[in-house]
Parts: C-alpha cells; sequence; structure tokens
DNA sequence: TGCTGCTCGATTGTCGGACAGTAAGTCATT
DNA sequence: AATGACTTACTGTCCGACAATCGAGCAGCA
C-alpha cells in the first residue's frame, strides 16, 4: 500500500490508519502491532508509533501502557458518551454556522445538496451501508462546517467519526431508512428557514433519537463484562436540555487474549 | 531536573512540560526544541517528541510542521473557544454529577469545602495568584468530577489547564476578587439545594461571565495581526443559549522569529 | 537605502538497530 | 483444575545518523 504525503509522513500514516477502521477494515477491539504496521506502509516504527498515538487522542485507537494499541471498543455506554457530547456540541455549532452565513444562500445550497444526496443513498433499492453512512456524515459536516469556531469543529469531526464507526458495525440503514431521511428533513428545513434556534432543537432532537437507536440496538448484542450483571435493558434519557435519568455501565476495553 | 514514573517516561515528561506551561514557567509563544528538552530531562529525543504530541492534542502546545512545538498563543478569538466550550459542556456534566450523587450529600460537603478554600485563597490580605488559579479549578472540579462521563471529564480537564493560563498570563485576582467569590457562591447554592436546572445555569452564568472579564481584559493588549486592522473593541456574546453576534478573528500563531 | 538571492547553522522528520522489561500464551507439575 | 516455570511477541526507550527545511545573516544589486 503507497500512501500520499500531505503533510508528513505521520499524519499521513495516521489518516491511513483512521480510514482503515472507519471504513471498518479493522474491527473493534483488533491489535495494532507496531512493527507489523510499520511493515505494511513501509515506515519505521517511530512514525507508526507516533500516528497511533495521535488516533488514540481522538478515540478511535487505545493504547494501554506495555500492551500496546487496539481498535477502540463501541459499548453502549461509549456510545451514550459520544451521543450526548454530540447533542451539546452539534446544535451550538449548527447555529454558529447559520448566523455566520448570514444572508448568504451558499449554506442553504450546500445542505439541501447534502440532504439530496442522503435521499439518494436511502432510498436506492439496494443501499449502500458505506455510501448511507457517508451521506450522512457529509449533511452533517455541511451543517456546522461553517461554525468559525476551530475548536468546536475539530471536535466534531471527531465524534462524527466515532458515530460512523458505531452506525456501520450494527447494520442500521435497511429498516431505517425513512427515520433517517424523516429525522434529517427538519433540520435543511430550519436551515432554510434561517432560524436558529429551530435549527438548534431540530440538530439535538435527531442526535439524540439516532443515538437513542443506535443503544436499543446494540445493547441487546452486548457481551456482559461484569459479574454483577449490568442490566441489558438500558434506561435512556437525561440527555442534554431534556429529560431525566442516564445509561451507567462500564467502559469496555480490549479482551486480554 | 529529575522526573517521576507514573506509567510510561513518555506521560512523566508530558506532566512536567504541562506543567510548567500551565505555571506559567514557560511563556507564550516560547519555543520548546526537542534535543534542548531532552538534554534537561535525561531523556531521548523520541520520548520528549511523543510527549510534545500529547500535549499539542489537549491544546497547550502548538506543533508546526518542520518547525517546532511552542507553547501555544492565547489569543482572543482562543480565549471565546475555549470559553464557549466550557459554557457548553460544564452545566451539563456539574448536571450530571448532582444527579449522579442522588441524595447523598457527599457532593455538596466537597464543592462547599473547595468553596471555602476559594474564598479563603481570594481573601487572603496579599492573595497569590497561583494560589487563586489553583484553587479556582478545584472548585470547578468539585462540581463536575463526579459526572461519571469521561469523555466529558477529560475534555473539561483540558479546557480548564487552557482557561488556567489565560487567567495567570492576565493577572486577574487582585481586583476581582469579590467578583469571583460572588461568581461561585450560586453554584455551591445550587448544589446544596440540588436544584439541577438552577445548577445548570449558575455555572453556565459563570463560565461566561468569567469569559467575557478575561476577553476584554485581554483585548486592548491584544496587538494586531492583520493589515485591516481588527476592530480591539470586541462584540462580545453569543454564548451557549443566550444572546447573538460574537466575535470573529484571528487565530495567533506564534512570530516566525 | 531597500530588496533579492545565497550560504550556513539549527532543528525537525524519519530511519534502523538494539536491548531490557512486561504481558500473554504454553506446557509441565502437583 | 489450579499453579508455576518457560517462551514469545511486543512495547518503552535510547542511540546515532542523515536529508530536508526553516530562518537568519550576509552579499550583491538596483
Amino acid at each position: 500500500m503507497t500512501l500520499r504525503r500531505p503533510e508528513t509522513l505521520t499524519t499521513a500514516v495516521a489518516t491511513y490508519i483512521r480510514d482503515a477502521i472507519v471504513q471498518g477494515d479493522l474491527a473493534p477491539g483488533q491489535r495494532l502491532p507496531e512493527v507489523t504496521l510499520a511493515a505494511q506502509l513501509e515506515t519505521s516504527r517511530g512514525t507508526v508509533r507516533e500516528a497511533l498515538r495521535t488516533l488514540a487522542d481522538s478515540g478511535l485507537v487505545q493504547v494501554e501502557p506495555r500492551r500496546g494499541a487496539f481498535v477502540s471498543q463501541l459499548s453502549v455506554r461509549a456510545t451514550w458518551e459520544i451521543t450526548s457530547m454530540r447533542a451539546l456540541l452539534e446544535p451550538y455549532a449548527a447555529r454558529l454556522a447559520l448566523e455566520a452565513a448570514g444572508s448568504d444562500p451558499g449554506l442553504h445550497a450546500e445542505v439541501r445538496a447534502a440532504f439530496d444526496v442522503l435521499k439518494a443513498a436511502v432510498t436506492s433499492e439496494n443501499p449502500d451501508p458505506v455510501a448511507v453512512a457517508d451521506a450522512d456524515v457529509a449533511f452533517h459536516r455541511s451543517v456546522f462546517a461553517r461554525c468559525g469556531h476551530e475548536m468546536l469543529l475539530s471536535q466534531l469531526e471527531t465524534l462524527q467519526a466515532l458515530s460512523r464507526r458505531i452506525v456501520l458495525t450494527n447494520q442500521i440503514s435497511s429498516a431505517d431508512a425513512p427515520t433517517l431521511v424523516a429525522q434529517h428533513a427538519p433540520i435543511a428545513d430550519a436551515v432554510e428557514l434561517r432560524d436558529p434556534e429551530l435549527l438548534e432543537s431540530a440538530v439535538r432532537t435527531h442526535v439524540i433519537e439516532a443515538g437513542e437507536l443506535l443503544m436499543t440496538r446494540m445493547a441487546p448484542l452486548e457481551p456482559t463484562r461484569t459479574k454483577r450483571a449490568t442490566p441489558t435493558t438500558f434506561s435512556l434519557g437525561r440527555w442534554p436540555s431534556g429529560a431525566s435519568p442516564h445509561p451507567r455501565g462500564t467502559a469496555a476495553r480490549p479482551a486480554r487474549r
């Protein structure tokens, strides 16, 4: 496998591995030995090492001292954390973007375009999960990309990458197509109406609902990790600016082979 | 200088440098040459390098390809980003912590204790800025530490470190003592009353007000970076769940010597 | 004087090799 | 089946090296 060279070799390696993970080529929990990767990518161990640390900070990879790096696990708990984080940040980012856009129709055009792509991907007779996931990511990004808040933006991109993985590893999209479109529509509408309040709540609602869907979908599958059986039925809720209690569980870690 | 050895040498180096930065021993914009640090800390370049990357991800250090690492600058713009981020996250974290605590008085006890320490630090006849900053950090942490949300927590700790630097480099605290105490009191009260809503808004209000204070304080000092003079008077605002426009500016980067 | 281009020193990016220490896995023991 | 010694696979860390790049100072020129 050959690599591009954007800035430094390390970043190239990082994006390569990131893509492999997000794309699902590397399964959750899988080991990522430095030597192996270095050999595969024809670079040195140090470079790979650096890339892995970078990815660790974005949560895609988990590094345990003296044990090495793994593709991070996607527990229900982690999903809750990611979802609540997005529910907190994304509405605000969307609002900033909308307000920054002012009367410029560019934003709306982009969002609408992304929405159409998404709709097309979802309603095709044989929807490709990856394509759907890509379209979903692109849609969201189109909404908040122009927020003009670097920290927020990078944070959201990271969270999206995580979300995307969860979606892909829990075959969604086939049965949920209508839901998906239905959930995104209000966002596009709010952008068109240039109503920040409406947009915020539309985004928040969508993020939370999508998260809940994921969590209910994956909860039954989650292997029990603790002796005292964690209730497999999760009480959802306690989202940002929302209802009441919230799920608790132990963060997953890769099984020690 | 000798180092402890918590987990790995790299983390030791990272925390060492982090402390030096947060403590103000290393000025914003200062270069951090790998070789020099390696020599000082009696480790290898690789180890230092890794530590620097880690710090870069938390925003304390800025790495520019082929130019090296610098202590990151603290522009008004950055302050805005940090503040808005905290305004988004911290209230929610506080609420989670409060709800997790339930009827357990432990949380309130801790918060109250931290508040007392803070009050003592502020009202001493000759307040030590570092002590005040420490107390402030400790107070906030006591409020949200038990939120049970790892991602949120680590995020907040990072943001706190950044905030703390800004506070210390803009001599606050002497004249602002009363304000400081006044702002924190409602938070402690809300915890005592076990009122999540109240707590959320108290935290949000405080974070925003503190941020605004900082920004007005530093705005006049900020050197102009662009030809087209950025207005030195910043229109504050557009905070999470709040009013309208928000400041724009160019993120600072260290001057190329 | 002010601007342009070249040379040189300081550092980073990346490589390869090396070695001890540790986590896991295996296998023989009790 | 539980225990403990042995083996293997990696990681953590160090060293030395070299090309590429950045930035600064200097020389040349308009």
